[in-house]
RNA sequence: GCUCAUAUAGCUCAGUCGGUAGAGCACUUCCUUGGUAAGGAAGAGGUCACCGGUUCAAAUCCGGUUAUGAGCUCCA
């Protein structure tokens, strides 16, 4: 006589043992046939699964995350049932649910193509149609064993036998299909209304690149199709912003063959470059650094010292030059504590702060290589502390704030916080990793700010925190990093005369704000979709005349603006201006002013904003007073 | 680096069965001097990524290289 209670506190009672599908016609018709799954006594399970003593019961829908979840799972395995089919011989490996979506990788010789896709959407469908229960089957596992071994899925049974002992192990059954699966998964596969395979691609079997390549279909699956066809809406919203497509749109930087990974800064670019630049360097200064430069090339004596030509060799550039061996520099750590080594430091010098805007190369694997936001050659908004133990925390939380201001001023406000903790490979010994991890989180913890640890995420020097940050339609991009190091300065013979008079090691904290500029270049790029607040702007304003008598004045006006530092251009082209406008709105430019001889007549301008509207007739003083306060806000406010 | 795909004019892209190349925009010149998202005409522009093979003949078929794209792996 099972007594269910559900979430919302109601109680109700059962002769005998009932299924979560009971409970669920018990309360409503309606509500039976949209149970995917159920909750009970906080685990999830499939809506025939039988409850015979007092449980605490919720059932999902597909308005649940967990239902979408479930529906995800289910269409996997749909997937998976139908590429069975089609392809007799495909073995099928696992099959998990990931953001908006699902993945199944297929162990096969043969490599699917779109139309192979085509074929597998269509045999889901009728699967859909068909509408067949799916039934949960409980086996032990030597039974699961010799059931997968004898259907000839060599994957499956390396999973199976790699489940901890004693375990039920669970087959879901589909028709004549079967999986191995925890569940649960949908009742029937009549469920699964709103699905998409959208590509394919390779994966290395458990994501091991020593093992071998399987292939992988993606595919999407929602609650319904209104649900799918937003989804596909903002993916190709998400296109639109590609920042390679605005980059070329606007003539900001190419990239070509001969400089794989290396960009070539057009003038429209690099104003921005520049821009950002000057504005971290102010910043910096603001904040108490000193802006240094190191060079590109240094011996590889130094790598080996510091423990990067071990680690990173293989992915340095190297030269030789008078039997000596260079490696162009990959980071710019060691040489900042070259820096730091000149001259004997005291503790009244510490904590030194060294920035440099730190042009590095790195020789990423070359299919890892992407747009500006992976690049071999890049350059860092680099800074190292050199502080004492004790100011690793006050340090810390004082780059927290500095770094918020940052992204404010580029109009970021959501920041995710993430601690990464020791790898496997590293440098150092326990106590000091401990020491170091406990720093960084106690700084996160004294700044109120949530955090989620990544165990084994660190560099191999020290752990870190990571500054990720929420662009407007929702993704999530790392920049910023701040990380404790007890071992390079110790390694590269650091040391400062502490107050007792005794040598000591100081401690060095890496950190960066942007990441790289080409990376963050990137990011703004999509983020703003090309329609850069003014102060980024590559052209701030352009004067445009209506007809060739107007010229003199457009050039006067041009002048007046340009010696007080905004970035204006004329366009004195013998077009119609409608013509220019359209030009130059699709240029993004935040101000165009229209000449004409009325305003010749008045020595006004006629004010028009990127987004269409008329800001009216002013004088030059007035759109100077305009201009300033829009350069002044940054990009705080909503970009117009 | 691995798997798959792609590479044609400055850009976006057509190009059938293998028979020596096409559009729109941009560019140049001319006409037009027009008040808030495309005025008109003419012209110029390509070693079809590169190297090799098959063929009487290759943008097209085959092999290799490079780059790019989607993923995977990696990311100090």
């Amino acid at each position: 006589m099972p007594v269910i209670t559900l979430p919302d506190g109601n109680q109700r009672q059962f002769d005998n043992p009932v299924s979560v599908h009971d409970v669920a016609a018990d309360i409503g018709p309606g509500l039976a046939k949209a149970a995917l799954a159920g909750v009970v006594n906080g685990r999830e399970v499939d809506t025939s699964y039988v409850i015979d003593a007092d449980a605490n019961i919720a059932i999902i829908t597909e308005r649940d995350a967990a239902g979408l979840e479930v529906i995800r799972h289910s269409t996997a395995h749909l997937l998976a049932h139908a590429t069975q089919e089609l392809f007799p011989g495909v073995q099928v490996t696992i099959g998990p649910v990931i953001e908006d979506g699902f993945y199944y990788d297929f162990a096969t010789g043969h490599n699917f193509t779109p139309e192979d896709l085509e074929k597998i959407e269509k045999r889901m469908e009728e699967l859909v149609q068909d509408d067949l229960p799916v039934e949960r089957i409980a086996y032990s596992r030597e039974k699961a064993v010799e059931l997968f071994r004898n259907m000839g899925e060599h994957y499956k049974v390396q999973i199976i036998e790699e489940l901890p002992e004693g375990e039920e192990i669970s087959v879901y059954r589909q028709g004549e299909w079967m999986d191995l699966c925890r569940g649960p998964h949908v009742p029937s596969t009549g469920k699964l209304k709103a699905f998409k395979l959208t590509k394919v691609a390779g994966a290395y079997w458990r994501g091991d690149a020593k093992n071998e390549m399987l292939q992988r279909v993606y595919g999407t699956a929602w609650a319904n199709k209104k649900e799918l066809k937003a989804y596909l809406t903002r993916i190709e919203e998400a296109e639109k912003r590609d920042h390679r497509k605005i980059a070329k749109a606007l003539d900001l930087f190419h990239t070509q063959e001969e400089a794989p990974g290396m960009v070539f800064w057009h003038p429209a670019g690099w104003s921005i470059y520049q821009t950002i630049e000057q504005y971290m360097r102010q910043k910096q200064r603001e904040n108490g650094y000193q802006e240094i430069k190191t060079p590109q090339l240094v011996d590889l004596s130094l790598w080996e010292k510091s423990g990067h030509a071990d680690k990173f060799g293989d992915d340095m550039f190297m030269l030789q030059s008078e039997e000596r061996h260079f490696a162009v520099k990959p980071m710019n750590c060691p040489c900042h504590v070259q820096v730091f080594n000149q001259g004997l430091k005291s503790y009244r010098d510490l904590p030194l702060r060294l920035a440099e805007f730190g042009s590095c190369h790195r020789n990423e694997p070359s299919g890892s290589l992407h747009g500006i936001m992976r690049v071999r050659g890049f350059t860092q908004d680099d800074a190292h502390i050199f502080c004492t133990e004790e100011q690793i925390q006050p340090e810390v939380s004082s780059f927290i704030d500095f770094l918020h201001e940052v992204y404010a001023d580029f109009g970021f406000t959501e920041v995710i916080y993430r601690l990464s903790t020791r790898p496997e490979q590293r440098v150092g010994s326990d106590e000091d990793w401990d020491r170091a991890e406990k720093a960084l989180a106690d700084a996160l913890d004294a700044q109120g700010l949530p955090w989620e640890e990544l165990p084994g995420e660190g560099a191999f020097y020290g752990p870190k925190i990571e500054f990720s940050l929420k662009d407007c339609i929702g993704r999530v991009w790392q920049l910023g990093t701040i990380q404790v190091d007890f071992s390079m300065p110790g390694r590269l013979d650091a040391q400062y005369v502490a107050e007792d008079g005794s040598r000591q090691v100081p401690v060095m904290l890496h950190r960066a704000i942007l990441g790289s500029f080409e990376r963050f270049i990137g990011i703004l790029i999509e983020h703003y979709e090309g329609v850069f607040p003014t102060w980024l702007a590559p052209t701030q304003a352009v004067v445009l005349n209506i007809t060739d008598k107007q010229a003199d004045y457009v050039k006067s006006v041009e002048d007046s603006l340009k010696n007080k530092g905004f970035r204006v251009i004329s366009d004195l082209r013998n077009e119609k201006i409608g013509f220019k406008i359209r030009e130059h709105t699709l240029q993004r430019v935040p101000y165009l002013i229209v000449v004409g001889d009325k305003e010749v007549e008045s020595q006004t301008l006629a004010v028009r904003a990127r987004r269409g509207e008329d800001l009216g007739s002013m004088d030059l003083a007035a759109f100077e007073h305009i201009l300033t306060e829009d350069l002044a806000r940054r990009g705080r406010i909503a970009m117009d």
